[in-house]
DNA sequence: TAGATTGTTAATCGATTAACAATC
DNA sequence: TAGATTGTTAATCGATTAACAATC
């Protein structure tokens, strides 16, 4: 089967992704309609971005009404895989890895970081209950996604073992990564990266900040 | 005095703070000249890219030969502020603002995060050693970023407080926001915000894995 | 029906890439 | 000089915005 999802923008997904929170919101509000002008407001964009952004997946609309604040979330949920629960495993359990572990936040969005893996072997006995995720030593991780069917990542291991991280997840069947790391990742087209670099966006505020 | 820095792209910003980062690893190394070529693959960019992000700013290289790595890093440290300090202040102790306090990360980058603010008086007590960073209430912040000249700051407040956050900041003389809030911040023109939505990458990176 | 708002096409804008003359 | 690589201009590409016909 192919998937046509290939063809629809990066930039439109994320978009999307945004106008599901805001729909989510507006849900628990009460509100049954919503139009493109407001919805795009609450989401930080211009209406027409809104509307083609849209175009890109369906007609969800009425004239003259606006979106279905229920049929609209429900289906952006559906295409983009929101409806059933991804598990989701952390590599990289220094700083970094283990704040976000702590963090929690991700949980509250509906996903599980279901287990963690570190190369150093005294974090792996150490972490484990502090971060309240069983760590597992890096070595396992192939096995271990394969085993459960893991189709995202989070690396946040230090950019020296970035790739070597990425491999063994491709390479176990990973479609998707968030990257924390700053190395930049050479994957398989088939397979997607979102890298956050946190310093990067410090220094380049820096520029701004004179 | 009026900064000609205003019609450089973000993009082309937030690209030369990661040239620098490549440079700086290069100047460890001992290595003393580098090709338009090897710096951008190393950035992960096009090497078109990174001579016409270079154009912004002024001329660096030397045809046939290529860029002098000290001369460079040193260029782009210089035009992006990163050669003084730039102290930071954190507000929002919560969940993630904690957390990315003790990750610590900032700091290795020459960053320090002088002080951090929560709403929560029972936060202000309690979590002042343990983030290592002294932490006042909010009521203090517009105070303290004027005494003490901060430009820069990190918002990691539940999106409900972000806007109000985004206003004490801009009205006490910050200009560069690193907003980790899902907020959208209502700023004037020559402030700059970078928002980092995690659970937004993780959502958007969910389309791929379906 | 009249007013409102979508879906879509066309126009604009900006960013990326290609190409090459300048020049070390 | 010949080879290499920059700086820059022109071409391409994609994304954003404007405009409006379709239609509820």
């Amino acid at each position: 089967m192919v998937l046509e999802k290939i063809d629809i923008p990066r930039k439109t997904v994320y978009r999307l992704s945004l106008y599901r929170r805001c729909l989510e919101k507006l849900r628990e509000q009460g509100v049954e309609t919503v139009s493109s002008e407001d919805l795009a407001r609450s989401a930080g964009v211009k209406s027409p971005q809104l509307r083609k952004d849209l175009a890109h997946v369906g007609q969800f609309g009425t004239r003259g009404l606006g979106y279905g604040v229920d049929a609209l979330g429900d289906a952006i949920n559906g295409m983009m895989g929101l409806t059933v629960f991804q598990p989701v495993v952390m590599v990289g359990v220094g700083n970094l890895g283990s704040a976000l572990l702590r963090y929690g936040g991700f949980r509250k969005e509906g996903f599980e970081i279901i287990a963690a893996f570190d190369a150093d072997p005294a974090h792996v006995k150490t972490t484990t209950e502090e971060v309240g995720v069983p760590v597992h030593h890096v070595d396992d991780l192939s096995r271990y996604v394969a085993d459960h069917g893991v189709r995202m990542g989070i690396i946040a291991v230090p950019e020296s073992a970035g790739q070597e991280i990425a491999d063994v997840l491709v390479g176990a069947g990973v479609q998707a990564i968030l990257n924390f790391s700053p190395a930049v990742l050479n994957v398989p087209d088939e397979v997607v990266v979102n890298q956050v670099d946190l310093a990067a966006e410090l220094r380049s505020l820096c520029f701004f900040a004179g």
